[in-house]
DNA sequence: AAACTCGCATGATAATCATCATGCGAATGT
DNA sequence: ACATTCGCATGATGATTATCATGCGAGTTT
C-alpha cells in the first residue's frame, strides 16, 4: 500500500474506454470475417484507429482479445431473436430459419453469427476461449428455449432441448458449409435445403 | 523438346510416391486435428518422416498441400456410409446420425469428417481449396442421396435434397459446436439433442 | 502553474515460417 | 564402370508478427 492508485476518471478514462470499444469492435468484425488466426494485433489496432503499441495496455495478449471479441460479437443474435419474438408461436421457427439461412447473412459474416464463424477455430483455442464459447451457447439456448417452448412443461423439456439444439446446429452447419463452398449455386442450394429441412421439423 | 524427359520409374518412383502418400496422410491428420493455419510445413514433413526441404519437390506450396490433404481426408466418409448401407432403408438415417454424432467421432477429429474440421477455415481459403470443398460436398450429397432416396422419383427429388442436405448440415453443425465447447456435459447434450432432432425428421 | 499520470506512438526483439539454393548419395541408364 | 538423374537433407533468406521498452504530450491534481 505504498502509492495511492489514481483511478482514471474524466476525459482520459472515457477516452481509453472508447478506444477499448473500438478495438473490440474491430476485432469482433475481423474475427468473424477472417478468423482469429489470420489477423494480426497490428491489423486490429490500425482498424481501430490506433497503433500496435497501445494494444498491451488494453489486453494481456492476443488470446484474451479473441475471447473478449468473441463475447462482444453477439449483436447478431439479438436482432435474430428479436425478429422472431414478434411472431405468433407457430411462426417463430420459420422466422428463425429465414433470419439465419439467407444469402445476406452468408455474405456478411462480420455482421453475423459468431458460432458459424468461430466454432472450428475455437475447438483448438484456449480454455478461456472455449469457456466463452460454452457460455454463449448456453445463453443462446436459454433464449431460444424461452422463445419457443418456454412454458416449462416437465415432459416438454427434453423435446424442447432437442428442438432448440437441433435448430441451432442445423443453422450453424448449413451456414458453415454454404460459406466454404466455391460454387454459388451449390451454396444457395445448401441454404434453401436446410431451411426446408428445418421447417419440416415442426414441434 | 530439347532433352528427353526421363520418367522416374522403378524403386525411385515408388519411393517418391510412398513419400507423397506419407506426407498427404500426415497432412490430412493434422489438418483435421489442428487446422491448416496451425501446422507448419516442417511439422508435416517431420511427421511424414522427412525434412522440410523435401516438401517443394512434392507440392508447389502449402496451399496446394492443404487442398490435396483435404481431398485425401475422406476415409471417414466411406466407413460412415458403409455402415448405413447394410441397414434396411428406414434404419439408415438413424444409423447415419449415430455413426456421426457420437463422442468417439468428436474426440478423434483426425479420423473424422473433414467438413466438420475444415469448413470455416476453407471459407477463407484459396479458390482451389473452396473448389475441392464443393467437390467433396457434391460427392457426399450424391452418395447420401443414393443411399436414402435414390430411386429417382421426380417429385421426390426436392424432398430428398432437403433431407440429405439437412442431415449433413445438422451433423456438421452439431459436431462443430460440440467440439468448440469447453464443458463436456454441454458437449454431450449437443450431440444427443441433435441426434434426437435428426431422428424426428423422418422422411 | 508545477508535478504527476497515463494513453498512445515509435522502435526494438525474437520467434516462427514459407520458400529457395545447394549438395550429397543412391538408383538408373549406357 | 561412368555419367546422369533425382529424392532428400542442410542451410539460408526474408517476411510476418506477438510482445516488450521507451518517451512524449495531453489531462489531471495540488
Amino acid at each position: 500500500m505504498n502509492a495511492k492508485q489514481h483511478k482514471p476518471s474524466g476525459k482520459r478514462a472515457e477516452s481509453k474506454d472508447e478506444s477499448r470499444q473500438r478495438i473490440l469492435a474491430a476485432a469482433a468484425d475481423m474475427l468473424r470475417e477472417e478468423g482469429g488466426g489470420s489477423f494480426s494485433v497490428a491489423d486490429v489496432m490500425t482498424r481501430a484507429g490506433l497503433t500496435h503499441g497501445a494494444f498491451y495496455s488494453h489486453f494481456p495478449d492476443k488470446d484474451a482479445l479473441i475471447e473478449a471479441a468473441f463475447r462482444a460479437a453477439f449483436n447478431y443474435r439479438e436482432s435474430w431473436l428479436a425478429a422472431a419474438e414478434g411472431a405468433p408461436a407457430h411462426e417463430r421457427v420459420p422466422r428463425l430459419l429465414e433470419g439465419y439461412l439467407n444469402a445476406k447473412h452468408r455474405d456478411r459474416p462480420a455482421a453475423g453469427c459468431a458460432f458459424a464463424a468461430c466454432a472450428q477455430e475455437f475447438a483448438h483455442g484456449t480454455a478461456a476461449q472455449r469457456g466463452a464459447f460454452a457460455d454463449e451457447i448456453e445463453t443462446t439456448l436459454s433464449r431460444l428455449t424461452a422463445l419457443l417452448g418456454g412454458k416449462g412443461g416437465n415432459a416438454d423439456t427434453a423435446a424442447c432441448e432437442s428442438e432448440v439444439i437441433g435448430l441451432l446446429s442445423l443453422c450453424v452447419g448449413a451456414m458453415s458449409l454454404a460459406r466454404a463452398v466455391e460454387d454459388p449455386a451449390l451454396s444457395t442450394r445448401i441454404l434453401e435445403a436446410a431451411l426446408n429441412y428445418g421447417r419440416g421439423q415442426a414441434a
